[in-house]
DNA sequence: TCTCCTCGAGATCT
DNA sequence: CTCGAGGAGA
């Protein structure tokens, strides 16, 4: 119903060395009908567990079924336990300013800002570091990055109970799992993070390399600048650089002078282009009235090109 | 080259 | 939520 935007802090990409690591139980997956029922961290200095924090929480309505199962939370457990208003005040001293450490830790950050928010108008502004956001960068491959998945994948303690301070203490071993990983693999942790920035098309463009060592000289495209603007139907723009790669094009981002041949993907979906050309094909159009070399290919017609 | 924007697709948390 | 694709503009 009332949705507002979260003044969150910041989401980082680093290996600090202290921090704390935060898990919740929470009596469902939605922010907005569901319960904490559970909140633990630790407390990380130099890579080491100094102090950990663990409560149990009354919640409003009963647990379900699910839950139970799930936590191996009874609401008998919880008959006795503190409310909200007890436990957050104690959590927030825990926690102080530090990096916020967790697995898909929005899920427990949300509920956390929300649960500060209702209970004591505060802001909870602590910068904090997804470890399934790593874990996607540094194991792209793996078919799934739950944490369980993770544990596996690094023979790691697993039978353990699904509870808040269990999954951090299984948390933590992940996130030290993935450090070595990335330091295996870089130099520092630091070179991990600039790679982070996503290639531009000058970049792949410039990567590829024909798949091929004979080429047919007389093909039109052949020593020709190919820019491509839109999305294109049939492949990514990078696989159709490739075809051009392939019989001795070369592609480029950018119209310019040298541009020989604009393939026109899709545009339509885009709500940046006005009048139904992007700038791309308005430059284009004015450099062949110009008199410069350049032909305009639907993209249909790109492919009977490559393939004649 | 760089930054910011929008859109759609695809996971993950209890 | 995060990421990648793609466009616009400086």
């Amino acid at each position: 119903m009332d949705t507002y935007i979260r003044e969150k802090g910041r989401s980082i990409i680093d290996f600090p060395q202290n921090y704390i690591l935060i898990d919740i139980e929470t009596t469902g997956l939605s922010t907005e009908w569901d319960e904490i029922i559970e909140i633990a961290a630790l407390k990380i200095k130099q890579d080491k567990i100094v102090d950990t924090f663990s409560s149990l929480v009354k919640p409003q309505f009963e647990i379900d079924e699910f839950i139970t199962e799930l936590t191996g939370i009874s609401n008998q457990d919880l008959e006795n336990a503190p409310s909200l208003i007890d436990v957050l005040p104690l959590f927030k001293d825990f926690i102080s300013s530090s990096f916020l450490i967790g697995y898909n830790v929005n899920f427990d950050i949300n509920f956390l800002y929300d649960a500060f928010l209702e209970n004591m108008n505060y802001k909870m502004n602590n910068d904090y570091i997804d470890i399934l956001r790593i874990a996607r960068k540094v194991l792209p491959t793996l078919e799934h990055h739950r944490l369980d998945d993770l544990i596996s994948y690094y023979s790691l303690d697993e039978r353990r109970l699904h509870r808040a301070l269990n999954d951090c203490e299984k948390t933590f071993s992940v996130f030290q799992s993935l450090k070595e990983e990335v330091l295996s693999k870089f130099a520092s942790t630091e070179d991990f993070k600039k790679i982070n920035h996503s290639k531009s098309y000058d970049e792949i463009f410039k990567s590829l390399k024909a798949e091929t060592d004979i080429f047919d000289e007389s093909h039109p495209i052949y020593n020709k600048i190919c820019v491509f603007t839109g999305t294109l139907e049939k492949m990514s723009r990078k696989e159709a650089a490739q075809l051009v790669t392939n019989i001795g094009g070369i592609c480029k981002n950018n119209i310019t002078k040298d541009t020989n041949f604009l393939i026109l993907g899709n545009t339509d979906y885009s709500k940046n282009i006005k009048g139904g050309k992007s700038n791309k094909q308005k430059k284009a159009e004015q450099l062949i009235l110009s008199g410069q070399d350049l032909i305009i290919l639907p993209e249909n017609e790109f492919y009977e090109l490559i393939n004649q």
